[in-house]
DNA sequence: CCGTTGTGTTTACGCTGTAAACTACGGTCG
DNA sequence: CGACCGTAGTTTACAGCGTAAACACAACGG
């Protein structure tokens, strides 16, 4: 065969946590959180699903490593003079665009514990945002947990009523004909609510409570 | 053999679904959402695990009514003429016990879609709550999500943060070895705060900022 | 040239959800 | 009474899962 200098056959890019990680990320985003599997990663990856084990011990590593990729993508910056309420809100809305944009990993995020190393990095960093602005650190960490809280509760509620906002110009609601009477007086509130203006509404709630 | 009038074969009480979805929670309280499976409900029910299958069509069908057992916990008064204020912190401390006294069906919970009944319903009475209480539809909605959201959050923040207030006598921490400084910094703090109060602490901004 | 190491494959085991066929019992009708 | 039938639960089977263990083989340092 050919020398294969650098792995020529199809350029197969040769296996790294990063990729791996990456790989799953895309594949979840594609086909939701319950199909990953070390198998179908494997595939995408061209390899046999058992090599992943080379790179993470075990599904709860590599599910560590999408949550890595995933807060990756949150860039908090550092303490400047800038208001606490913007920087509050501009996290607030870089932490809610992040979960819009992998819906099916919401679940992934939500419920993260502070022993995840990721999770404890961006909890740091925001916590030395609060503190820079003015607050305890009692007080940054209670904010820390209502906002993150709030964030992904919403995101969460929005993924779940989905169903009822899509299709609008169709038929308008896919409600079974059995639907509980509560459901059916609902529903068209949901659908006529904007999402991003129901978030809105409620960072302000917080933000004016913490003021 | 004997008669068997009402099944005395040791007294097993005959399934039902009330009786299936029961015995679920009850296993899930045990040993956790991941260890629930038809073979092992089965078991604790006295039967085969296929048996389940003549009340429930599928498992997440079966999940479905553990989530309406969950709710019918959740004693929501009919409208009164209660300051707002009250009704709405007892219904928040109400959910947040609940979700307490079942800390493995949290996620259950937390990703709930408006298209589950008992969760249709639970928010139908709510939001009849706040309606007479002067919000409209569309406030009413976005309230409920928002105060949902966080009530959910945070349980999940305090069982996802439990390890590290755990034996708080003996070891201090259960932090290992090579733990990210972050979370070296944020640990203490953890371990001081009451939970009960940073529920308080955030329920307090949200009535004060909806107010 | 030969061992070592690192990377990926193969095989295997016990577990899962669930489709399909089967068994056994209780009541109802001819 | 005997034939029937629906209901409740069992048995068997299958594809897929996470992962432990053994294996194959390329690259490299001595």
């Amino acid at each position: 065969m050919a020398p294969l200098s650098i792995q020529t056959t199809h350029a197969r890019p040769a296996l790294s946590r990063e990729r791996i990680a990456a790989t799953a990320l895309a594949l979840v985003d594609r086909d939701g959180l319950e199909a990953l599997s070390m198998r179908k990663l494997g595939a995408d990856l061209g390899v046999e699903g058992m090599a992943i084990y080379r790179y993470f011990p075990n599904k709860a590593a590599l599910l560590a490593g999408v949550v890595e990729v995933l807060l990756a993508e949150l860039i908090i910056p550092p303490p400047s003079d800038v208001p606490w309420q913007q920087v509050f809100r501009d996290l607030s809305r870089a932490y809610r665009a992040l979960l819009l944009r992998h819906p099916h990993a919401i679940p992934l995020l939500a419920t993260l514990p502070l022993s995840d190393p990721a999770a404890a990095r961006a909890a740091g960093a925001v916590m030395a945002q609060l503190r820079a602005a003015g607050f305890d650190a009692q007080s940054a960490l209670k904010t820390l947990a209502t906002i993150t809280s709030y964030v992904v509760g919403v995101a969460q509620w929005e993924v779940g009523t989905a169903p009822f906002r899509a299709e609008r110009g169709g038929a308008p609601f896919p409600l079974p004909p059995d639907a509980d009477p509560y459901l059916v007086e609902l529903a068209p509130q949901l659908a006529e609510d904007d999402c991003e203006e129901t978030f809105a509404f409620g960072l302000d709630v917080i933000v004016r409570g913490l003021e």
